[in-house]
DNA sequence: GAACTCGGTAAACACCGTTCACTGAGGCCG
DNA sequence: CGGCCTCAGTGAACGGTGTTTACCGAGTTC
């Protein structure tokens, strides 16, 4: 079964004890607890040890957001496949509170992939492409805007969007799903980077606690926001109104 | 004039020394150069000297927190005062900018006040609330709401907007203008809420890099969500259409 | 002028990231 | 099997960090 050599198999369990080690201490006691010697006395190895498997700390950091971006990427698709297929508005809610509840409960780990300076993730919002961009395009793809938003975008925005909407095409497609251009036109490409700007915007302010005044019930604020989205997008499905 | 004594002079100067080089380390060089022993070879003294102005370098680091706000207050303030006092879109624009601007040409202070985990800030909101909250609320009062937002705010958000409506009332007052609860209503005070949502999630998500795909022209971006801000509030004064 | 305050110092402690020469077990090949 | 090479892991070291401690000496007060 096992076709690696002794070491190779030795390595990569010292690997993963690496990485659940600096995770834990992550999640536990911060980012600046994150420390070589720390995570290596844990391991059980030395230090220096650690430069078999990482360029520097900076590095171990870097793969660290990775493994989060795959953990959240992961909880965030289970929890989009738990919903009804077909229930576009619940689909969103579950996402979204899913991604606040994970953010406030896992501020250190938010903050290092979500608001780090320093460019850790790989490339250009490379990592949120995985996370939430097919999980939008997937949403409108299994139920598509029903009317074209009403105002078009500027000519300064049309080349990027235009852009962004191929990059979810194809990232759509490669879940094995069709979507048409028509579709997911550039009014809703605006729309979803708009929802993700409020989204990003609220869980952040939440997590940083830079509300201008003490929100007792931030969750009913979130929601709302949630459904404002919606309401936006004309998915809440009312039925006709005078 | 001067009636401090000799040592009070020395140390009032020592301590704006500090204070400039810890700023000017944290601009140039970043969070992590803001070091105890590099600011005070700067100034001149040595790292032991520090305690006797500072308990600790968090302690350090959230006075220079403050020194940040206040200027960034400062900064907002005087953009504010260069407009026409009675074009509000004009307004909103021009600190909507200033506070993007200043983000971008200094992100770890940004970071630092906006981005951090650790409450380095004194109490929840409270610098927030000399800088946007005042300016938000001047702007209303300058020039009230033409209309009520139509939708009424959900009840579980209803006590907590109505304890933020109060508190910018009061802090409009203190700046010697008056507006009624009539003026800055809930409707209101929900809008405004959001609109530091966009505005703040926009900026984090420009400084931090995490923007779903590369925006080529995120000022463009920038602006047209200022306007679909004002557009919402119907203050854009558009002349009668059909 | 004595007593006191207090900014500044040097030395030390425990920690940090990182480099380096070295060891020794694992794997490969004749 | 023996010899060689690879490479995870080591201990020591370097220069850096925040922080504590005992001490000095100028500024201030009485």
């Amino acid at each position: 079964m096992t076709e690696a050599t002794r070491r190779e198999r030795l390595r990569a369990e010292t690997e993963r004890d690496i990485r659940r080690t600096a995770r834990a201490l992550l999640v536990e006691r911060g980012a600046d607890a994150v420390t070589l010697r720390a995570i290596a006395r844990a391991v059980g190895i030395t230090a220096p040890a650690l430069y078999r498997y990482y360029d520097s700390r900076e590095d171990l950091l870097a793969r660290l957001c990775d493994d989060i971006c795959g953990d959240l990427d992961r909880a965030l698709s289970a929890e989009l496949d738990a919903q009804a297929s077909d229930d576009v508005p619940a689909q969103v809610f579950a996402v979204g509170r899913r991604f606040r509840k994970w953010a406030l409960a896992h501020p250190s780990e938010f903050a290092l992939v979500f608001a780090s300076t320093d460019g850790r993730v790989k490339e250009e919002g490379d990592q949120f492409g995985k996370i939430f961009l097919q999980l939008a395009a997937g949403l409108v793809a299994a139920h598509p805007f029903p009317k074209p938003v009403p105002e078009d975008v500027p000519e300064s925005l049309e080349a990027d969007l235009r852009a962004f909407q191929h990059v979810m095409i194809e990232t759509v497609r490669e879940r094995g799903v069709e979507i048409d251009e028509d579709v997911l036109h550039l009014g809703a490409i605006y729309h979803i980077l708009q929802s993700w700007v409020r989204l990003y915007g609220h869980v952040a302010l939440e997590v940083f606690g830079r509300f201008p005044f003490v929100v007792s019930n931030p969750e009913a604020m979130f929601d709302r926001m949630l459904g404002q989205m919606l309401g936006e997008l004309s998915l809440t499905h009312r039925p006709d109104r005078p």
